[in-house]
DNA sequence: CGATAAAATGAACAGTGTTCATTTTTCTGG
DNA sequence: CCAGAAAAATGAACACTGTTCATTTTATCG
């Protein structure tokens, strides 16, 4: 049996996981350093490319970890509410807490690019789909007249509208950025999608 | 007087960002490359920081020059329509346009990150004006409710949420992303905004 | 236990942006 | 038009990056 030996590799990625994981939340992805990583998690430079086989592959590690957490709070946020609407806006004001709270974590979600033109793996490109999860549940409710096809593209266009907003929002890209308006104006966006799949609906 | 001193400087300096601006459009800012631009620019690796403090500052030109682009691209979207609701949507459609005509330029907009914690120059924030610049107007005949403050805050909340559906979109982040399906969901999104304004108006 | 295979090691490598002593160019007073 | 002075261009050198690989250490199993 090969148990110690596996048990020991497993190990090794969690440690450098976790060590990754705390670099980027506490300085940023653009801050990450192999050699630092490395010494965080006790081991010697080469054994990250043991374990992974570049920095871009643990970068991923951590972003796993973080869509799962994140899925976590879009579930509880879901949870909150039973209106299809309100559902909507909670999901929105707890992607923005999430975002707040995880700054830099969240941020490397989506600054994070492979290098070249190398594709993000299907395992990990599959794990952004907690992102518009819980979003077409209520999304089918006030658009009825979607179909499957048509309910899941929507769902990635409402979600991607509202990352933009809380994106460009909190990178302060804008003068006089007022990240404290940041949650009534997401909020009114909302409101306006609400009630313009009202209309539709009523006409 | 100092005139060929400055006449040249001020051709190195146009000479440099003409090949950031040529290698970013060919193969993104990722591959730019200090050595590289200053080969392209006909001007020894050193004379990049007589003209300019850092490569970070020389994108930011680059970037100027994108965002002059980006704002007469926009200018002509707005002026092909008279209509409010069928402004915004020109100029949603206008910005996907750019954004497909000039990926790696345009992505530069929004990738290129300070080094550290250093902020933008407010003369560079303050040229970000031209991508709400034309929002405003059609928004105040939709939402006559809005004072001011409000009409901007929420032009910038309209303009960051499509481009996070294009951007999101380009970047193919989701499993199955089709991007052809882009331009429908934006006008898709855009009519929904619009009757959700309508409604807010005729209550 | 001893032979073998696998994994950890860290010095070395090729690459990056940036600096700085040196050379070259430009300016200016006579 | 010409020195002397000032400024700018040069490119080798520097500190740093992610990655590799010959060597050492560790784990496996007959």
């Amino acid at each position: 049996m090969t148990e110690k030996r596996d048990q020991k590799k497993a190990d090794l990625k969690t440690r450098l996981v976790d060590a990754a994981e705390n670099r980027i939340a506490a300085q940023g992805l653009a801050a990450l350093r192999a050699r630092e990583v490395t010494s965080d998690a006790g081991c010697a430079l080469g054994a990250l490319y043991t374990a992974f086989a570049d920095i871009d592959l643990l970068v991923l590690h951590v972003n796993s970890r973080t869509l799962a957490r994140l899925g976590s709070a879009l579930e509880i946020a879901a949870a909150s509410a039973t209106d299809p609407g309100l559902k909507l806006a909670a999901l929105a004001q707890g992607y923005l807490a999430f975002a707040r709270d995880n700054p830099h974590l969240w941020a490397a979600l989506f600054d994070h690019h492979m290098p070249d033109s190398a594709q993000v793996p299907d395992w990990h490109l599959a794990e952004h789909a907690v992102l518009i999860a819980h979003i077409v549940a209520p999304l089918a409710a006030l658009a009825p007249g979607l179909d499957e096809a048509a309910l899941h593209l929507r769902a990635r266009t409402l979600f991607a509208a509202v990352h933009g907003i809380v994106k460009v929002s909190l990178e302060g890209r804008f003068v006089g950025a007022r990240e404290d308006a940041l949650p009534g104006e997401l909020a009114a966006f909302i409101a306006l999608l609400t009630a313009g799949m009202a209309a539709a609906r009523g006409a």
